[in-house]
DNA sequence: CAACGATACGGAACCATGTTCCGCTTTGGC
DNA sequence: GCCAAAGCGGAACATGGTTCCGTATCGTTG
């Protein structure tokens, strides 16, 4: 760790200075090809933002996923490191929760598509579960039991259910004006809530 | 209404017999397809199941998704019907609506991969999101108001969002067995009550 | 009951996508 | 400048939805 890479089974950063080259290009290209087109863009038009083949999308990212998670990675970890933060700042572990899990929300909402692949069980994308849950579970489970042992919040509930509760509901939340994910997160935050104390 | 068919753009009772026998057929064959392999099934697996060519399938219904609908429009069905029964008999209408959720969620997690077909925004899928939109959501809307105007829960949620937000939460829940769909789902319908009155 | 038009059938073919493979090119150390 | 290693491009393969059309079947009519 450390390294700026190697991080989460992402090929080591590679010996001749093209392929680099190439690999910066390939990030850039999906990161803007995400932004208009969705995380669920065709490899294809990655490939061709970047002037690059396929073989080149595949030899610096094994899957699909990979590239998600290289492109999200900084994101992800910024998220996680905000959970602490947020703890030590916040009024009550709750209000920290309350927060982090906004910015997750955020987060996710944002990137178009991403919380529909974040939940596919599709062999493939194993890689993208992986990395989200081992970065953000643990964060997440934290806050949680901040706010349990201070009686805020029925225990019980696992941080990956929760995890997975929110992302789910953010599914298809930036392409329907009518579906408010952030609020029905918050009535789940509020569901969590002690009955009363 | 009340041909046994045409009810939802499905196509008419076929005139020939060998016609509504394959459909017949099909519907059988898909319908446990769908148990086993889940609703994201290969059209072709159903082919071969029912022993009929594609171009069969693809007559009879337009698309997987009319497929879909076709083989639950039955449960969807009850489901709708529940609610305004569950509304009569039960002590309050959260209560009912408590009661209604859990049948729906039940419905969903029982059949694997259904939540997750729900929400994709995949061109093609209209039929099946129309449908399930069209039966359910004013049952939902029924029920909301009623809890409402019993002042039970805040107000402001429409039944659209519920909706979407419990089919969410039961996305890829029959497939993880570290996920309880049900519990977050009761959390959310919990954190819909009245704060206090 | 044979003929015939309408209806339905089967499955090859087409398109889109993820992924693999391999012959060719570029790089970098000598 | 030369060469092996590293990297590249993109054709080819696999999978899955959908379309198309030549052929088979049905049921009506003479």
């Amino acid at each position: 760790m450390g390294n700026d890479d190697e991080d989460a089974g992402q090929a080591a950063q590679p010996k001749r200075k093209d392929a680099r080259r190439n690999k910066e290009t390939l990030l850039d290209a999906a990161a803007s090809v995400f932004v208009t087109s969705g995380v669920e863009a065709p490899v294809r038009d990655i490939a061709a933002k970047a002037s690059v083949g396929l073989g080149t999308i595949y030899r610096h990212f094994p899957t699909r996923a990979d590239l998600i998670v290289a492109v999200y990675r900084h994101q992800v970890d910024a998220c996680a490191e905000a959970g602490p933060a947020l703890l030590a700042s916040s009024e009550t572990p709750h209000a920290a929760l309350g927060q982090w899990i906004n910015l997750f929300v955020d987060f996710l909402v944002t990137k178009h598509g991403l919380a529909a692949v974040l939940q596919s069980d599709n062999a493939g994308f194993d890689t993208l579960h992986a990395y989200f849950l081992d970065r953000l579970v643990p964060v997440c489970a934290q806050l949680l039991e901040a706010a349990a042992d201070a009686g805020e919040i029925r225990s019980g509930l696992k941080a990956y259910e929760l995890m997975r509760g929110v992302g789910n509901l953010c599914i298809g939340a930036e392409s329907d004006p009518d579906y408010d994910a952030r609020r029905l997160v918050e009535l789940l935050i509020a569901g969590l809530r002690q009955p009363q104390r």
